[in-house]
DNA sequence: GCTGCATGATGAA
DNA sequence: TCATCCTGCAGCA
């Protein structure tokens, strides 16, 4: 599941529940024993994200640093938890109320604040954190490239937080084909990019899921009443006819990631 | 029950 | 470009 906007929904809700927690933490699954030892016990003040890295801040100064990869998942619940830790749980934290359990982690590490800042630095920026000001870093960081704008959008050193499905939705939704070059595109179109990115983002992190169909286009009120099967225009539809004008939505491969768009809406 | 795939990223060749 | 890591689940028998 896991682009940008689940991330910082994942720290806003957890720090909800765990901020100001004094909380034991510990590795069922033993891999992340070690680092686990650094922080059990002490009191998290913060829980942050930036492009899809999340922070847990101890008050030791010391942090969680956690990626989910393809295919990290967390369960948070209440105490008593209804489901035994996975044989898979790499990290286990308990308040006196609450469970947050992690499984299937890219990464999960303790580090200090200086090597926090270091991720951040050699990340593109972020369409949640930095809305304001984050057109001229990434028309900056396009220029400099030269790759298919579909490959782009997946560097997290170009733009953080961007994934497969967001990237095939934003293309599409621009009417911009994924193999034209990054550095060919105009300034209009690099902040057409970012400030769809923003609100689509942001949109996301509210509802939880990614839904970029106009809700009146398929027959809904709402973004959030859209089922799944009609929630995108472009993503994994291959053959299927576009929502927009019918033709047979096209598919290939980019360095190894599937991208699918409209051969009409996006005119090579 | 087994297989293959997936909204990710890295390091070696 | 390829191999590798990591987990859960849909789709199939």
């Amino acid at each position: 599941m896991p682009e940008g906007h689940v991330i910082h929904r994942a720290a806003r809700l957890q720090g909800r529940r765990f901020r100001g927690k004094t909380v034991e933490v510990t590795s069922p699954q033993g891999r992340f024993a070690e680092g686990a030892g650094h922080v059990d016990g002490r009191t998290i003040e913060r829980m942050h994200a930036y492009g899809k890295h999340l922070f847990y801040d101890f008050d030791n100064d010391l942090s969680i640093h956690i990626h989910l990869g393809l295919f990290g998942r967390f369960r948070i619940s209440k105490l008593p938890a209804q489901l035994e830790p996975s044989p898979n749980c790499r990290l286990l934290i308990e308040s006196t109320t609450d469970q947050l359990h992690l499984a299937g982690p890219t990464v999960c590490e303790v580090i200090d604040a200086d090597q926090i800042a270091a991720i951040i630095e050699r990340l593109g920026p972020d369409p949640i954190v930095n809305p304001v000001d984050g057109a001229d870093k990434l028309a900056q960081r396009l220029s400099k490239r030269s790759i298919p704008i579909g490959a782009a959008l997946l560097d997290q050193k170009v733009i953080a937080g961007i994934g497969n499905v967001y990237r095939a939705e934003f293309l599409f939704a621009l009417g911009i084909h994924p193999f034209v070059t990054s550095k060919d595109l105009d300034r209009s179109a690099v902040e057409a990019i970012w400030a769809l990115s923003v609100d689509e983002l942001t949109a996301g992190e509210k509802l939880g899921r990614i839904v970029t169909v106009d809700p009146a286009e398929v027959g809904y009120d709402k973004r959030s009443d859209i089922p799944s099967r009609d929630r995108l225009y472009a993503y994994k539809r291959q053959g299927e006819p576009c929502r927009r004008c019918g033709t047979a939505i096209a598919a290939a491969d980019i360095d190894g990631r599937n991208i699918w768009w409209c051969p009409t809406c996006q005119p090579g």
